[in-house]
DNA sequence: AACATTTATCGTAATATTACGATAAGAAAA
DNA sequence: TTTTCTTATCGTAATATTACGATAAATGTT
């Protein structure tokens, strides 16, 4: 895809863009809901939960890992996954800014 | 990437994911900052302020078209760009009820 | 120690995204 | 009608994403 141009953006668009990223695909909503509804965290509950391999559910909760919305704490051989809530407020913060600044132009 | 397990979610999850992956990109929310802050729609502003090429500013354009978030309204030899209100008003919707319903869960 | 359970990572394949130059297609202007 | 201006599309290349089976790594159990 050539270069990247990403560093000519500011670091704002950025970290929307990033977060926006974080969470387009399904998999991924439906993890963090499941997460939110549920008393469970265990990676091998999501799994389950997923019409997904087990592979490709860690890849997801990896991409989520890395944008910093969620944190796994390893418990015994299993592993709890948790949404941050630093990270989710701040994040619903930017994003809700960010969707009420952006209005009806012509 | 295999087979896409898509619609083994719901057409909810889909939504907001669709949505989110049209603003995955620091260029797209640079377009919608630009259309939200200035008088100007024209396709050719938009490329202006961009430090992207005209074909890749073009591709975003479209992006940013088929998830139903802008829409282009041919006027002479130019393209002018706006919003969506309904489809912005829905989308904000559905993202901030999403983020809302999210929250820690341990 | 040997085994079972759980999750991450490796290897691999298919597809998607990002980027750009070149070119086409459309309308206005000369 | 030829030229000019504006935007979309084509062709192409590099990289990223999505998906899975196989395997490794880590812990707990027998």
């Amino acid at each position: 895809m050539g270069i990247s141009k990403k560093e000519e953006f500011s670091v704002k668009q950025n970290r929307v863009a990033d977060l926006a990223k974080a969470l387009a695909h399904p998999a991924r909503i439906a993890i963090l809901e499941f997460l939110a509804n549920s008393n469970s965290c265990m990676c091998g509950d999501i799994v389950e939960k997923l019409p997904l391999s087990q592979a490709t559910v860690s890849q997801h909760l990896a991409e989520l890992k890395r944008s910093g919305l969620i944190k796994g704490e390893i418990d015994g051989p299993r592993v709890c996954y948790c949404i941050d809530e630093k990270a989710w407020t701040d994040a619903k913060s930017l994003l809700s800014q960010f969707l009420s600044t952006i209005k009806k132009c012509c």
